[in-house]
DNA sequence: ACTATCACG
DNA sequence: ACGTACGTGATAGTC
């Protein structure tokens, strides 16, 4: 078996990789996207032919002597794309770091290297491979050096392969004599100048015909088109010269030593670091287990000797602080069980403990080690331990009963309130930014696929996930904490947010009582008359489709039946309630669509979804998301609870299986207009102000004041005009905007705004204040010091730059009510657990909360519940909350 | 994975 | 002249 080598074209394959591949880049914004294609192509070239011998070759940038003589002919090459010009020193350091040895030579081009370092390797005996994205490398072909060339059609990446054979087939020449057909016919992107008049087609023939150029030279007379023979007559120097510059050199001085090349170390420790810098996550896989944790990585030390765990939970016990992550099966209650029995309930599995950088441990639950018992321990260690660092203990407070004590820290919340526009808080991110140490991430432990279930994953990989998790927790806390104390979030994390997490916590575990059977009796009625009208439309349209494509009905209403309203979206026609609401006053056929939409949106999201969460207990248990939104609202989650309907009679029906349980009422309190009454505190407009101290119907003074009319001759339409503009404020106002909210001109809408501006001036000052301190900031800040980091403000795009001033106006105003909302749940829950009722906060949909309360603790929990919902935060406009009692949501709304 | 639509505040 | 109201999540269709 002869030995293989693999050389490989760097700048050629790196631009491949570059023009192939969309501009990635890492968080920290280098492009990546060439090293990654380039490092791609060649781990497949080698796993397919496992080459004994690798090398890399680039040209120098110092001008060679090709490109010299070339440079008199034409100007120069095109610069390089900025994203790709940092990129080939970084591609050289990717190399270096995976132990590949880089020949570049002043006075050399890359492929005389590749040229002379193929020749020696055949020489050798060896079998010569050489990757290139550039056919001028065919002439090196025999029938022991290989050109492979790959191409990338369609993402798919395809590589032609070439020896001495494979050349003469497909372009009827032998690799030397390619030396001349290219002579001949020239490369404008080589800046080899060729002969004016000669292509493909006309080259080829001449050169299968004399098999050189001075042999064609020399039969020049004989050459068939006459306008090639006299161009080759007359161009001769030109022909001697671009064959000169087309000739590779396969004698360059280059060094070959074959033991230089040996391949084997590549993936190492430092390249491992290399891959990690950059973001290669799909190619960590490369790297063994080993490695991925790292030589100077603590490891997790999974303990099982029952004294030695002991050991640990009493260290943890006596600590100051401790990183702590936990796991298990999911809450699945029984029916009819007892509310915080847990026969059935939250099972732990195992429980992960860093005690030190460098002590990480991992308990499972397996015999002797029962889960109670470890639920017991971890227990103890929030009752004793100083501080408790976790990430997402919400999580991790589904498996336990404890009470807030003050002493936990989540590091997901807090890089969540030092950065609220990330999309998600990874541990291993956290770790990276906040604790200066790489840990594994989830996608290396699960090897690129998604986290599995509790129950699917190995032990290896429990242990690892949840011990890093915990290490991470203990590493970045210090960090996080500074930077919170620097920005001012103190008191919003330790006073807010991470009480909240219990609270939510309970929320969850508690979840909402349904009437299961009601709700399928519900769907099936919503199908009838989503029967009925699919029928209906059928047959006025003259055929059937799919209703439920916008493209289609798009196209049955503008082009089959030419109803007005071209095009909207950029995929084709809309179809959106908006616009179909216009078309339906003349056609009845639209209003019937508009129907089904309604039915088929409550079937599908409400009826049919909430059925498949109702648990064994009879409840539905939704998800209360803290790290969501860029302004601090919380969401909510499989399902969301937070969107059931309400503003249309027909959907509002849902909320009547949403029940109490036997003995019990919902008692629901929502706040009035809280965002109106935060911007007439925060903004100190004394109108407004004093507006809301008469105690009435809000928008109708705006509009009496804002049109100078009598407050008891506000007409209906002023009313409804004032209230869109109060709305508009709290958006962030703009004249297209509250145009389009009333459907009335841009000019008539400006005139709103700006007697709304002068009948209240604080109100105006205060929002250009926003803006102005947003833009000196780069973010927005809400009364209790939460921040929104607003980069559009920055940005020279117009349209993004509008949307930034929007978003600084309405952050302050939508995050305070969500700060005070907070403030209020924490208060609600502690004033339950603190007097001993039973009553439970079941959910928050934003300006409102409902508890589940029994009866005889109802008169109670009203007082209670309104007291703290309006004293939750003191402003000059007094919070006011409207109450509802019922027996289903429906009725307490 | 992305787009359009629509439910809520 | 530019081209939108602020904040979410779920579904179905399309690629």
């Amino acid at each position: 078996m002869k030995e293989k080598m693999l050389l490989i074209d760097g700048h050629s394959i790196l631009h491949r990789a570059f023009y192939g591949l969309p501009p990635l880049s890492t968080g920290e914004g280098i492009y990546t996207n060439a090293v990654y294609g380039f490092l791609t192509i060649m781990l497949k070239v080698m796993q397919e032919e496992r080459p004994q011998y690798l090398a890399v070759a680039f040209d120098l940038h110092a001008p060679t002597f090709r490109h010299k003589m070339f440079e008199e002919y034409k100007g120069t090459r095109k610069p390089m794309p900025e994203e790709m010009r940092p990129q080939v020193p970084l591609m050289k350091e990717v190399l270096r770091s995976m132990r590949i040895p880089i020949f570049e030579k002043e006075g050399f081009e890359a492929d005389d290297i590749l040229g002379t370092l193929g020749r020696k390797g055949e020489e050798a005996g060896m079998d010569v491979t050489i990757l290139s994205g550039d056919r001028d490398l065919l002439q090196l072909a025999t029938e022991a050096v290989r050109i492979r060339i790959p191409k990338t059609t369609r993402g798919a990446t395809v590589i032609e392969d070439y020896y001495a054979g494979d050349v003469v087939e497909k372009y009827e020449v032998t690799p030397e004599e390619f030396i001349d057909l290219k002579a001949l016919m020239g490369d404008a992107s080589d800046n080899i100048p060729g002969i004016p008049g000669v292509g493909i087609k006309t080259a080829t023939r001449i050169i299968a015909r004399y098999h050189s150029i001075e042999e064609a030279y020399a039969n020049v007379e004989k050459i068939k088109p006459k306008k090639a023979m006299e161009s080759l007559r007359d161009h001769y120097d030109q022909a001697e010269l671009s064959k000169k510059l087309a000739t590779i050199d396969t004698d360059a001085p280059v060094a070959f030593d074959p033991e230089e090349m040996k391949t084997g170390d590549m993936f190492n420790g430092d390249a491992y670091q290399m891959f990690k810098k950059l973001e290669f996550r799909n190619l960590l896989g490369y790297f063994d287990k080993d490695m991925q944790t790292g030589a100077d990585l603590p490891k997790i030390r999974v303990i099982q000797d029952f004294g030695q765990i002991d050991e640990v939970f009493k260290r943890a016990e006596r600590s100051e602080k401790i990183g702590l992550s936990l796991t298990g099966l999911p809450a699945v209650r029984e029916k009819n069980s007892i509310p915080g029995s847990f026969g059935t309930g939250p099972k732990i599995r195992g429980v992960s403990l860093a005690l030190s950088k460098e002590e990480t441990y991992f308990i499972f639950t397996d015999g002797f080690v029962a889960p109670l018992f470890l639920k017991a321990s971890v227990e103890r260690v929030f009752e004793r331990a100083g501080k408790i660092i976790t990430y997402d203990l919400k999580d991790i407070l589904q498996y336990l009963d404890v009470e807030e004590r003050g002493n936990v820290f989540d590091i997901k919340i807090a890089a969540y309130l030092l950065d609220p526009l990330r999309s998600d808080y990874p541990y291993d991110r956290i770790a990276a930014e906040y604790g200066k140490v790489e840990l594994p991430a989830a996608e290396e432990i699960f090897e690129g696929k998604k986290i599995p279930a509790a129950e699917k994953m190995t032990k290896e990989q429990t242990a690892d996930y949840y011990g890093y998790m915990s290490l991470a927790a203990y590493l970045s806390e210090e960090a996080l904490s500074a930077a919170m104390t620097e920005m001012e979030m103190r008191s919003l994390f330790d006073e807010i947010e991470m009480p909240l997490v219990y609270t939510l916590s309970g929320m969850e575990k508690e979840g909402m009582k349904v009437h299961g059977d009601e709700l399928i009796e519900f769907g099936k009625e919503l199908q009838v008359g989503i029967d009925r009208l699919t029928d209906k439309i059928y047959e006025a349209a003259g055929e059937e489709f799919n209703l439920n494509s916008p493209k289609q009905l798009g196209e049955i209403l503008f082009e089959k039946m030419h109803l007005p309203g071209g095009k909207k979206t950029k995929t084709g026609y809309s179809t959106a309630a908006a616009v179909l609401e216009k078309l339906a006053v003349d056609v009845p056929f639209v209003s019937d669509i508009l129907e089904y939409r309604q039915l088929a949106k409550l079937k599908s999201t409400y009826a049919d979804s909430l059925a498949g969460f109702v648990q064994a207990d009879g409840r539905i248990h939704t998800s209360f998301n803290q790290t969501i939104t860029a302004t601090g609202r919380i969401s909510s989650t499989e399902p969301n609870l937070q969107n059931i309907p309400v503003r249309m009679e027909m959907g509002r029906k849902i909320r009547r299986v949403f029940v109490p349980e036997e003995g019990c009422v919902y008692i629901d309190a929502d706040y009035s207009q809280i965002e109106l009454r935060v911007l007439a505190h925060m903004s100190g407009d004394q109108k407004l102000i004093s507006a809301y101290k008469q105690a009435q119907d809000i928008h109708t003074i705006t509009a009496s004041q804002v049109f100078h009319v009598p407050l008891d001759e506000v007409t209906p339409l002023q009313r409804r005009n004032a209230k869109a503009v109060n709305f508009g404020i709290v958006y962030g106002i703009s004249s297209f905007g509250l145009s389009q909210g009333l459907s009335i001109s841009r000019k008539e809408a400006s005139e709103y705004i700006e007697r709304y501006f002068e009948t209240y001036p604080g109100i105006k000052k205060y929002l250009d204040r926003l803006v102005e301190d947003a833009k000196k900031n780069g973010y927005a800040s809400t009364m209790y010091g939460r921040r929104r980091p607003i980069p559009e403000l920055a940005s020279g795009n117009f349209t993004q730059r509008s949307f930034g001033e929007r978003v600084a106006m309405n952050s302050p105003i939508q995050g305070t009510a969500a700060d005070i909302i907070k403030i209020a749940m924490n208060r609600v829950a502690a004033r339950l657990k603190k007097e001993e009722l039973k009553a439970k906060l079941i959910l928050q949909v934003h300006d409102e909360l409902l508890i589940e309360a029994p009866k005889e603790e109802a008169a109670r929990v009203c007082v209670l519940l309104s007291e703290e919902m309006q004293n939750a935060a003191k402003m000059d406009v007094d919070l006011v909350v409207d109450m509802h009692q019922g027996l289903s949501w429906y009725d307490a709304k």
